[in-house]
DNA sequence: AATAGATTGGT
DNA sequence: CCAATCTAT
């Protein structure tokens, strides 16, 4: 018998930053000994650079990565440039038989991953991509119309009653492939995902530890003694009332079919769990909403998915010193509303706000001060460790009413009422923010220019 | 995934 | 006088 050993398999890691329920892993470690490969694209056009949170956060879920890898026996190659040259250039290189990955649904992405699988195949390589990060393909939940979803609750009712694949199970190590045969690729700091002068990052290390296995513990823990209260205590910000396993999602540290699955066995096991299990599966759910919405409309990041906010007449901070000096105070956690100063503050420590704190602390920027929701969806984009760029922008064309299943324009927080609801003790405001600072907007009069805002953006649509 | 202001109906 | 309910934005 003269059998030749199976050919190198390349593991192109993107979001996906997890070795458990990993469809285009398990495949991959199927088809032969497995190079893991990491290349930070910032050259590619169109794919928007990461904010700086979201920079330090893929810096050590890349080493926890690494360690779980080592685990397995699987070697992790650095690589920083455009993926569409440096994939083929690896396969080549390392003489692989095929690359695995799971997919990604933005365009500038797609667009990538479409020219690296031609230049695979003009190589006679394979190339096999696998749904892996959200829930469906975008294009496989539609409507009777056969369109994408515009409104959530349709989407989730069908998400809800389709087949979600459970999760895979992790693999198990491999023989360690051969020194040689590893391509020598760039140390983890040569990628320059820290900041280069000041270090800013103490609160993000302090709050997070970005990895696979810390991020499977928060999830029992999640199971285990946050579901049963979800219902009352998700809108707490001063209660650890949230799964807060956002960035995990983010960067695919867990799976959501993992996250789905283990939700579902709750509800099952334990009645006074089902109801918080199954109002966390809705929150999954709109993660997926949100990328379905980006897959259908590429343009949601630039613009307007209703038009007629075309039309509005939207504060800009480099037209005028007032924007100027609002949305400043605002970045800075100074408006004077303390439960928005704490989020805004909480945001710039830890890297992550509470949602509930979230839509009220971009409600008073796109409502009370008619800031163009870009400004803010920017902010939370270079600030936030969880920011994914259809959740992101989605969300705040949801806040701003410029959404497709928007919130009413007139659905305007008040930032007092909010805090009295939601930190009744004012413990997270007193936390995040215990200086407070003199408001600066009327709340009352602000609201009444912002309807007004609305009607005149009416007017303006109509005439033209 | 609201709020303000008015109205109602109980004390 | 107040809390609950309705209604417009």
């Amino acid at each position: 018998m003269n059998h030749s050993p199976p050919p190198v398999q390349l593991m192109w890691f993107r979001d996906d930053l997890r070795t458990a329920d990993n469809p285009a892993l398990t495949s991959a470690l199927s088809a032969g000994p497995v190079i893991a490969v990491f290349i930070l694209d910032e050259d590619s056009p169109g794919i928007r650079p990461l904010g700086g949170a979201a920079k330090w956060w893929l810096h050590q879920g890349l080493k926890s990565l690494q360690a779980s890898l080592v685990e397995l026996g699987i070697p992790l190659v650095l690589s920083k440039g455009s993926a569409d040259e440096k994939i083929p250039a690896l396969a080549k290189q390392t003489k692989a038989g095929a690359v695995h990955w799971n997919r990604r649904y933005g365009q500038p992405e797609r667009e990538v991953d479409t020219q690296a699988k031609t230049a695979l195949r003009d190589l006679g390589l394979e190339a096999h991509s696998y749904p892996g990060t959200l829930l469906h393909e975008p294009w496989e939940l539609m409507t009777k119309n056969e369109t994408g979803y515009k409104v959530f609750t349709p989407f989730y009712n069908a998400l809800r009653d389709s087949t979600i694949r459970p999760p895979l199970p992790a693999p198990a190590a491999q023989d360690h492939v051969t020194e040689s045969a590893i391509p020598s690729g760039l140390e983890l700091e040569e990628l320059e995902l820290l900041p280069a002068t000041m270090d800013w990052t103490a609160g993000l290390a302090e709050r997070w530890e970005p990895g696979e296995v810390p991020a499977r513990q928060r999830l029992e823990e999640v199971l285990e003694s946050i579901a049963e209260d979800y219902p009352v205590h998700h809108d707490r910000p001063d209660l650890d009332g949230t799964s807060a396993l956002s960035p995990a999602l983010r960067w695919g540290h867990l799976g959501a079919h993992e996250m789905w699955d283990a939700l579902g066995r709750l509800a099952a096991e334990n009645p006074k769990a089902a109801e918080g299990a199954t109002a966390m599966r809705r929150q999954l759910a709109w993660r997926d909403f949100c990328w379905h919405l980006y897959y259908h409309h590429p343009h949601l990041p630039e613009r307007n998915l209703r038009a007629e906010f075309d039309h509005f007449d939207w504060a800009w901070p480099e037209d005028d010193p007032q924007t100027a000096g609002h949305v400043a105070a605002w970045q800075r956690g100074k408006t004077g509303f303390r439960l928005v100063d704490a989020g805004m503050q909480q945001l710039w420590q830890t890297g992550w706000m509470h949602n509930r704190v979230r839509m009220v602390a971009a409600s008073l920027l796109v409502k009370n001060l008619q800031v163009h929701w870009k400004v803010g969806e920017r902010w939370f984009w270079d600030t936030l460790v969880d920011a994914d760029i259809a959740c992101n922008t989605a969300n705040w064309q949801w806040v701003a009413g410029s959404g497709a299943d928007a919130a009413p324009y007139f659905r305007v927080f008040n930032p007092e009422l909010q805090a009295k609801k939601f930190d009744p003790q004012g413990s997270y405001a007193s936390r995040f923010a215990p200086v407070a600072a003199e408001p600066i907007v009327d709340l009352k009069q602000s609201r009444r220019e912002a309807l007004d805002a609305y009607e005149q953006m009416k007017l303006r649509g109509d005439a033209s």
